[in-house]
RNA sequence: GGAGAGGUGCUCGAGUGGUUGAAGAGGUACGCCUGGAAAGCGUAUAUACGGUGUGGAAUCGUAUCGAGAGUUCGAAUCUCUUCCUCUCCGCCA
């Protein structure tokens, strides 16, 4: 969530930007800011009476020691009011930051001044491009069949055992999907990410640490008996390992990579797109997640964006990188970039991976902070990007790389396919 | 799942109702000492919010001894709830 500070002392710099996000905020940022005041208010009020009460109790402990029982109860006839307005200043004061952070977890983080205007997806910048868009034979079909004719993933199957979008991967589709993890994780480890395997649920308060609650508390599956939520990306858990930690500026920035299987319920996005490997409940992903000191993150945000880059060109697909417009964007983010890689045979663009700078929303809600040489402590920003999501790289290396002979392995990956055709 | 023990600051570890934000030790930082280093000596070493205030100096107040609630004039210390850890038994990959 944005910072109360940064809210009170920049209150209508905030309200425009926010409107970049399609988010009117004058409204609850009046708010807010009314609510904060009284904050201060009721708090002093609250720590005189607090302190006046602490000396109270000194006195009387004085006076107990020194035998003045009169003195003594006099004197705790004098705390019984005290204690009321204790107990009154008290209760004030938790009614009203509940509902200063119920209004604060409602309003989105701040654009970067570089996020394009505009309301849909067709408002998205393409940043570059590269990779070449092959032309296919005159046979060629999209993944889905491809899939059922090599016997690689099996969606039939999946509804059997769970439902839809839970697709049963096989043989030669079974093992292109290891070898892609383990690309990917390679790739990340080269490129100086600390690998991290998380657990796959989590509990209520890591959810709300990295927003997906309460924003987006139907897109999770939750198991309501231990109340805890399956992941929809590793960014959760691993994200989540620096909540509520000070670390040192030294140590900055944290890299870190993890592999998980990503869950997600896709609430209300049914009959469209859904098609295949398109959009599933249950895909594999490779995340990538930096802690940075605030001063460099829009600088790694860029070297984030070229290692992703790197990595769908040794795939040999062809790429294009979209600069989100404002209502395109993520709840959290600051600036998101997305890959989308060209699936031939569906001609179409599909989304690969985000990779976000969050600033420091993510952070104030974590309570992650550094401190450095000066000894203060202040937040951290923290970016995360796919590295990548699965599902869309295979369908779109299936159906790019179709022969009538059989589907061609990138030279990349084929040391850790082990096979270089599928047929 | 059954029985017991315990959760204190960066770490270890005292502390069973009254200046305890918390002894002591270690670690770390700075200073002194040294040709340099070690040892030794000295000093410092949490976070959040609020008040006064300045160049984001400083200073005062409040809260925090796993979390939440309660008893009391007063709780790290007593009671309850809850989470977690450890030991033993059972069960299981």
């Amino acid at each position: 969530m944005l910072t109360l500070k940064y809210i009170t002392e920049n209150t209508d710099e905030v309200i425009a930007r926010l409107a970049k996000k399609r988010f009117d905020g004058a409204a609850i940022i009046a708010q807010v800011i009314e609510l904060d005041v009284l904050r201060k208010a009721t708090q002093t009020k609250l720590d005189n009476s607090l302190a006046e009460m602490n000396n109270l109790s000194k006195e009387i402990g004085l006076f107990f020691k020194q035998g003045k029982q009169a003195e003594a109860a006099a004197a705790k006839e004098n705390t019984i009011v005290l204690k009321d307005n204790i107990k009154i200043f008290d209760d004030k004061l938790s009614e009203i930051e509940q509902k200063l952070n119920e209004l604060l977890v409602l309003i989105p983080n701040l654009p970067h001044a570089s996020v394009p205007e505009g309301k849909h997806a067709e408002d998205n910048l393409v940043e570059r491009s590269g990779g070449e868009i092959p032309a296919l034979f005159e046979d060629a079909v999209p993944h889905w069949d491809l899939a059922k004719k090599y016997d690689l993933i099996d969606f039939e199957l999946g509804v059997k055992i769970s439902g839809a979008g839970f697709p049963v991967y096989k043989g030669k589709g079974a093992r292109l999907q290891r070898a892609l993890i383990n690309f990917f994780l390679d790739n990340a480890r080269e490129a100086g990410y600390l690998e991290i395997q998380p657990p796959y649920v989590v509990n209520a308060a890591s959810g709300y640490g990295t927003g997906q609650l309460p924003d987006k508390e139907g897109q999770m599956y939750h198991c309501t008996i231990d109340d805890l939520y399956l992941i929809p990306t590793a960014e959760v858990p691993v994200t989540n390992i620096y909540r509520d930690v000070i670390l040192d500026e030294k140590d900055l920035p944290i890299k870190n990579t993890a592999y998980s299987a990503c869950f997600r319920r896709e609430a209300g996005s049914y009959g469209k797109d859904v098609r295949g490997l398109n959009r599933l409940h249950q895909f594999d992903k490779v995340e990538i997640v930096q802690i940075q000191h605030p001063d460099k993150s829009y600088e790694t945000l860029d070297q984030m964006v070229i290692y992703v880059q790197t990595l769908v060109e040794k795939l040999e697909l062809p790429w294009r990188i979209l600069r989100l417009c404002g209502g395109d964007m993520g709840f959290t983010s600051a600036l998101t970039f997305d890959f989308e890689v060209y699936s031939a045979a569906q001609e179409r663009w599909l989304e690969v991976s985000s990779v976000s700078n969050f600033e420091n929303y993510q952070a104030n809600r974590l309570k992650c902070r550094f401190k450095g040489a000066d000894k203060k402590t202040q937040l951290c920003h923290t970016l995360n990007g796919s590295a990548l999501a699965l599902p869309r790289i295979v369908a779109a290396l299936l159906e790019n790389n179709q022969t009538p002979e059989g589907i061609r392995i990138p030279k990349a990956l084929i040391p850790y396919t082990g096979f270089e055709m599928i047929d």
